[in-house]
DNA sequence: GACATCGTACTCGGATACTAGATGTCCGAGTGCTCAGGG
DNA sequence: CCCTGAGCACTCGGACATCTAGTATCCGAGTACGATGTC
């Protein structure tokens, strides 16, 4: 799995602290020390999937494009790791005896299900935790988080 | 995911279908008109895993090394991908505020835990399955299958 | 005729190239601020 | 003094290198069969 997943996650939360102002890519990098560029081209992937909104130009920056309890880590995972399952089935049966090239071998064969099945579950309890969740759970386990954060920001701003 | 695991997992099912006897990497290969070299890498790293036997010489090849009862998919995906999980925490939290230099942010990070609790439900999906359950499900639904594999292997000896 | 030994053919095993995708970087496109000049 | 417009500084956006890991291949190690020669 790309890297990026984390880093965007993690920048996703840090921007449902920012309280509605944009923040730019440079700050969001520097916050853990990441290369920028290449946090820039993440961020420019989660713009893509309606995650987030950029602007460009002084005072731009990137926000969340919607409530953080609508943006779950499934969506993140998609956007930056393309849609595509982890096990692909290449229909390798259409090679073996007695196979139907009309068949949909993806549907048909009973690993290709196995698979799909466990990939399904791991989806599911990616959607169903969101970016809203995750921040609850850190503001539970250390409530000046937030606040450190915004700080944190602000004194990058030099 | 890696490409092997799919040829693995045919490979391992129709082995079970072997009846004890040992089957070549190039018959195996054959079956599905797959690059034997490859395929062979594939095995080879099975075999490490404990999951097949290998024997080298004419009349040598691979059979299972146990009960296809208990051979999970997990296995074979841990055998052929490695036993890391997708998500890699990289621990980027320790370069932010507040850090504490000497916690294990694997463990401690909510977005870590998040990652790693969908993970865990999806291998246990995966080692609840086993070659024994897959060919169950084929023989319910082509009880033709094991006896056409055979037949191949046979075809294939010349 | 039977046995032992050598040779041979076949298969696994690991070391070695090749290639695609992830990682990292750079320059152009777009935008709001600032400041100068004129009314 | 206020308004207008051009210049500028800053940021996003996508195109361009670099590097790791998956893909593919080849040759050596190991083993059983069979042929051959001898007793």
């Amino acid at each position: 799995m790309n890297e990026g997943v984390e880093w965007a996650m993690h920048s996703c939360v840090n921007l449902s602290w920012a309280s509605g102002e944009a923040v730019t890519a440079k700050r969001l990098a520097a916050f853990y020390n990441l290369p920028t560029a290449y946090l820039n081209k993440q961020l420019q992937a989660l713009t893509r999937a309606g995650i987030l909104t950029s602007v460009s130009g002084p005072k731009g920056g990137f926000q969340l494009a919607r409530d953080p309890r609508n943006i779950s880590l499934l969506d993140i995972v998609v956007a930056i790791d393309g849609p595509d399952d982890a096990f692909r089935c290449m229909e390798i049966l259409k090679e073996g005896p007695g196979a139907d090239a009309r068949a949909d071998y993806t549907k048909v064969c009973v690993i290709s299900q196995a698979m799909r099945g466990a990939e399904l579950t791991y989806r599911r309890e990616l959607a169903s935790r969101s970016i809203a969740d995750i921040s609850d759970e850190v503001v539970r386990l250390t409530p000046a988080a937030p606040d450190n954060t915004r700080n944190r920001f602000a004194n990058l701003k030099s």
